[in-house]
DNA sequence: TTGCACTTTGGAATCATTCCAACTCATTCG
DNA sequence: CGAATGAGTTGGAATGATTCCAAAGTGCAA
C-alpha cells in the first residue's frame, strides 16, 4: 500500500502542475506517490497495479494520462529501452540508465556534469541538443532491491 | 532503383551471415543494398518501399526477417528514438545519434574513443556493459538536402 | 531422388499506446 | 439558486508496429 505524499512532495506536485495550468487530483497524487515510493522505473502497467491497491477504481487510461501530464510538466522522465514498454523515473538529476538484461531491472547511473559537457562537445556546429539520453545495456552483479530513499 | 552490391559488400554480407550459419539470398542482398545506398536510418517501412522497386514481390515480413538477421550477425545496428518505429543503420563505427525534431531526420555523430571510455568509467563496479546507446534530441540548422549538391 | 535446413510469404495475432464519447465534479455566470 | 463551462476520469474501441504462424519454395547433401 502506497504511503501518502509528504507535504513537500505534494507541493512539488502542485507547483509543477500549475506551470502548465493543471490541477492536483486524487489520481495524480497516487500515481505520483507510486513513482516516489519505489524508484525502480516501473512501466505503466506496474504503476497501474501498484496504484490500484490504494484506489481500486483507477483506470489504466488515467494512469497513461497522469504520466503523460507529469512528463509534460517536467516532474518525471520517460525511459525507453529498445522496444520495451516505456518506464518512468522521478529522478530529476541528470543520470544515465543501465538495463540489466539478466533481470530486466533498470538502474540509475550518476552522470557527472563534466561527462555531460564532454558529450555535448562532440556535436558538430549547428546541432543544438535539448536532451541527451544515455543507456547502458549489459549485466550487473548483486543488485537485490535496495531500501529506497524517502 | 538500388544499385547492386559491390563485390566487397557482397563478401561482407556473405561472411557475416556465415558466422551465424545463414545464407545469402536475393532478398537479403537487396535489403542490404538498400541500407548501404542511403544511410539515412530508414524504418522498416522505408526499406520495404525502396527494396520493392527492385523486387516487387518482396514481402514486409521478409524485410523484418532480413533486418533482424542482419542485427543478429552484427551487420547493422538498430536505432530507437523514444517510441518511434525502429530505424536501421549500417555504420558499424561507434557513433551516437542526433534526432532532429524539426525534420525527423537522424544524423550520425562521431564518437571519439576517449569519450566512450569516459562513459564506461562512470559505471560503478559490478556493472558490465555490452553496449552503450547515446542519443541526442534537438534541432539542427542547415541539414536540408541542398538543391544543388546531388 | 529424397530429406533436411533454411527462407520467404500473406495473413492473423499481439500488445503497448492512443483515441473517443459519456460521465463526474467543481467553478463561474446570469 | 440552476445552467453553462471546463478539466479530469473512465471503459472500450481503434491504431499501428511488430511478432507469430503455417504453408510453400529452394538448394544442397545423403
Ligand atoms: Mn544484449
Ligand atoms: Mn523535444
Ligand atoms: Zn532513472
Ligand atoms: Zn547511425
Amino acid at each position: 500500500m502506497i504511503q501518502k505524499l509528504s507535504e513537500h512532495d505534494r507541493e512539488k506536485l502542485q507547483e509543477s502542475l500549475a506551470t502548465t495550468g493543471q490541477k492536483v487530483t486524487p489520481q495524480r497524487e497516487i500515481v505520483f506517490a507510486v513513482l516516489l515510493a519505489k524508484r525502480d522505473h516501473p512501466t505503466v502497467e506496474d504503476v497501474f497495479q501498484r496504484a490500484r491497491e490504494s484506489m481500486p477504481g483507477l483506470s489504466l487510461a488515467t494512469v497513461y494520462n497522469c504520466l503523460e501530464t507529469f512528463v509534460g510538466c517536467g516532474l518525471v522522465r520517460q525511459v525507453n529501452h529498445e522496444r520495451e514498454s516505456t518506464r518512468y523515473c522521478p529522478n530529476l538529476a541528470p543520470h544515465a540508465h543501465f538495463r540489466d538484461e539478466a533481470t530486466g531491472r533498470v538502474h540509475d547511473i550518476e552522470l557527472p556534469p563534466e561527462i555531460l559537457q564532454n558529450l555535448r562537445s562532440i556535436l558538430p556546429p549547428g546541432f543544438n541538443s535539448e536532451t541527451i539520453e544515455i543507456s547502458f545495456h549489459g549485466r550487473s552483479q548483486d543488485h537485490a532491491p535496495r531500501p529506497s530513499s524517502n
